[in-house]
DNA sequence: AGGTATAGTAAA
DNA sequence: TTACTATACCTG
């Protein structure tokens, strides 16, 4: 690593994990004694590694596959490092059964990031790998099975002459075809006859041989670039000096200031140099809209990756990410652990996304881990958002990162103006007021299209009794079932959990149950009602649960004309909606007053993002936002200043209160059937962190959803004012932690940088 | 994780 | 007694 590199790196992940000092710790030793070692990654989720004895007649190289015997199995692992000091007695390593790669499938770069990451998350290695590396890839057979071969003529094949094939138009066709070159696979099988290539290869005078995949050749714009505003000039300008160095810029522009315009004329110099391109998305939702934009625009190939890709499909993006055959890859978050061949550059968009975080087993952050790759890549980094995370905000206040702001939205058209609906005053139809229901007539008349926004799917989020107020909940959470009139169902939104619609209450017997409140079904209803000429688009989890659905729901929005559509916070993700004049948010009063610290931050960006929906085509747009609240001062900021404004104000506070992004935090998280061995596993792991007066504590707490499909859950939150500090106090808790029979007891697990404190 | 030894328990 | 299931334990 460079001298510069290495302090840009320290720069954002300023910390010193124990472990990684530890492992990555040359042992001279042991290379003098006659026991030494190799060390092998097992996809196993074990926080201990593992090492093996290297037979004399085989060799192999850090970064490559190996099998190896492991209790009585075989797994396939990574080597990674040779000449260890084992940390067991010689007596109890077992040999390597066999090597399978020559060449590592690991570089050096991919390696480290990884070990980065299994340490800053405190995550068992093996989980991390399993993480980076193709399933195909784990299964052990060597890598010349999947690269792609190529046919040719034998030297028998070229000493025959098209007379001997007077019987065989077909085979005729195909090895006339050879005497001139050589045919790869996907031309044979698409242009020529199966069978023919089979009896001409029995017949051996036609072979099969192994090709290389060769780097693309990038052949120029495929469409002219867009002008660009002074502000996305400047953008661009600044990006590009920042080529085959480290630097992090937070692009932050407005919905529809031409942030992909940015994106898209920062490529071409890149792709002029031979470099490749990741662009990191948050949803899967998200590829096919951008993949479009970028293939449209470049001759290079442009490939996606997510986790709806088949095993064989992530094998081919992969291996054309380290040959160097794809320019530029349109990813979700794990497309951060693509092989690249020579990375030139990385952007985010949507980098508030909360998405972007994993929220199971290896709970990385793809921002945070592609900023540390940019690092170890000597790359710029390129973060874009209209709505910043506090994080990132704060990582420019602190001069880490570089702030470009594009101020105006790129057609030169306003803002939507925003306005707040007093509720208190109104009487509500179908939870709509008055002031709304006219402005939505006064738009449809005029053939535009009107966007509700409800962050609740379902019917109602229960059902009551008449009687005795008796509301139906899940068996195994402590939650309300939703009702879903169309399946007929209550459905728990916690743990999946169904069951039919009761005809009696559970309390007094009485058959008078009613939906109490609003979700996204029942507003469907009852707009078709107020506007029955009106067709109505209902876009959430539930109508695009369908294959193809989600797909056919939004071209339909791209049609002109009067539209109603309503939806959950899919509206708020980066979607086009070009007829949309007027946005309702009907109810977001519920986030206003949660305990959760980012919950702000949150709304904030939300109602800005569901806000920036309204407008984009020609006409200027309107928010009406309903509240009961109108006076509260998270409203009145974002109305008043705008987000960048009110993410000021909410940064200062996370100062003031010692929160992140200002602290650094982890969050220990329990389950388990019975409560108190939670707390008690929690409350051990607390006495053991006081050790270190200067960490932080809060807890053991029961989560905000005590019960979830039957167990009960706390959790113990740690703030630090340096994250060294954190760090090595988890390292060493966890080697405690290893050792307590009551571990094994409950689930529990660590979560840095914990975004949901659910 | 996933395989296995072992303890616990219901039927025959 | 056997047959099956829940659980603790271990992996180099
Ligand atoms: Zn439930
Ligand atoms: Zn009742």
């Amino acid at each position: 690593m460079q001298p510069e590199n290495r302090k840009s790196t320290e720069f954002c992940f300023a910390w010193q994990g124990a472990r990684a000092s530890l492992n990555l710790k040359p042992d001279f030793v042991a290379m003098e004694a006659a026991v030494t070692a190799i060390r092998v990654a097992l996809p196993v989720p074990l926080r201990q590694h593992f090492d093996y004895l290297l037979p004399p007649e085989l060799e192999v190289s850090i970064g490559c596959r190996v099998r190896v015997p492991f209790g009585k199995r075989e797994l396939v692992g990574i080597v990674w490092q040779l000449a260890v000091k084992p940390d067991v007695s010689e007596q109890q390593l077992k040999p390597v059964l066999a090597v399978i790669d020559q060449t590592p499938v690991l570089p050096a770069l991919l390696r480290q990031l990884l070990s980065f990451a299994a340490d800053y998350y405190h995550h068992p290695l093996g989980e991390v790998l399993t993480a980076a590396l193709p399933a195909l890839l784990r299964e052990g057979r060597p890598l010349a099975d999947y690269l792609p071969r190529a046919y040719r003529l034998t030297d028998s094949g070229k000493a025959v002459h098209l007379q001997s094939f007077s019987r065989s138009a077909k085979q005729a066709e195909l090895w006339q075809a050879l005497t001139t070159q050589a045919l790869d696979e996907a031309t044979v099988k698409s242009h020529y006859s199966g069978s023919a290539l089979k009896q001409l290869m029995a017949k051996e005078l036609v072979e099969s041989f192994q090709t290389e995949i060769a780097p693309y050749h990038y052949r120029g714009l495929a469409e002219p670039a867009l002008q660009l505003t002074a502000d996305q000039a400047l953008a661009v300008t600044a990006v590009n000096q920042a080529q085959g160095s480290f630097r992090p810029f937070l692009l932050e522009g407005v919905t529809g200031s031409g942030k992909t315009e940015v994106y898209l004329q920062l490529i071409p110099s890149l792709l002029e140099l031979g470099q490749q391109i990741l662009v990191l998305l948050p949803e899967i939702g998200l590829t096919p809209q951008t993949l479009e934009r970028f293939s449209k625009r470049f001759r290079a190939p442009v490939l996606v990756w997510h986790s709806n890709l088949s095993d064989g499909e992530r094998l081919n993006c992969w291996l054309q990410a380290a040959s160097g055959s794809a320019a530029v890859v349109i990813g979700t978050r794990s497309a951060l652990f693509l092989p690249f061949r020579k990375l030139g550059l990385i952007i985010i968009d949507e980098e508030h996304d909360l998405s972007l975080k994993q929220q199971d087993g290896f709970r990385y952050h793809a921002r945070d881990l592609a900023i540390k790759r940019a690092a170890l890549e000597c790359c710029p980094i390129l973060l874009g958002s209209a709505t910043p995370s506090l994080e990132s905000l704060y990582n420019c206040q602190q001069g880490r990162f570089t702030k470009l702001t594009l101020t105006a939205r790129a057609s030169g058209q306003a803002m939507p103006q925003l306005e707040l609906v007093d509720l208190k005053q109104q009487v509500l139809q179908y939870g709509l007021a008055a002031q709304s229901i006219q402005q939505m007539h006064q738009q449809l008349k005029l053939g535009k299209q009107v966007m509700l926004f409800l962050n609740r799917r379902g019917f109602a989020p229960a059902l009551s009794c008449q009687d005795c107020g008796w509301l139906t909940e899940c068996q195994r959470c402590s939650a309300f079932t939703t009702y879903h009139k169309h399946s007929r169902q209550l459905v728990c939104h916690h743990c999946g959990a169904t069951r039919a619609v009761p005809r009696q209450c559970g309390g007094c017997g009485s058959t008078r149950l009613a939906p109490v409140g609003q979700g996204t079904e029942q507003l469907e209803e009852h707009l078709s009602v107020l506007f029955p000429e009106v067709p109505v688009t209902r876009l959430d989890r539930d109508s695009t649960r369908r294959k193809g659905a989600f797909a056919s729901l939004l071209a339909e929005i791209q049609q002109p004309g009067p539209r109603l559509i309503l939806g959950t916070q899919m509206l708020a993700k980066g979607h086009h909606f070009p007829f949309v004049t007027l946005v309702v948010i009907v109810d977001v009063d519920g986030a206003l007053y949660s305990a959760d610290f980012r919950a702000p931050e949150q709304l904030g960006q939300l109602l800005t993002q569901v806000a920036g929906r309204a407008g984009r085509g020609h006409d200027k747009g309107k928010v009406l936002l309903q509240t009961q609240h109108p006076e509260h001062a998270l409203l009145q900021d974002i109305m008043l200043n705008g987000y960048a404004a009110f993410a000021r104000s909410a940064l200062l506070e996370r100062q003031q209160t010692l929160l992140p992004p200002c602290q650094y935090m982890a969050l220990f998280r329990a389950e388990a059937h019975q409560s108190e061995l939670c707390q008690q596993w929690l409350q051990q792991v607390a006495s053991y962190c006081q050790q270190q007066p200067q960490v932080q504590q809060l807890g053991p707490l029961l989560s905000p959803l005590e019960r979830r499909a039957g167990k009960y859950r706390w959790q113990l939150h740690l703030y630090a004012a340096q994250r060294p500090l954190l760090h090595q106090l988890l390292s060493q808790v966890l080697a405690e932690v290893s050792q307590w029979p009551l571990s094994r007891k409950i689930k529990w697990q660590l979560d840095v940088d914990a975004l949901d404190l659910n």
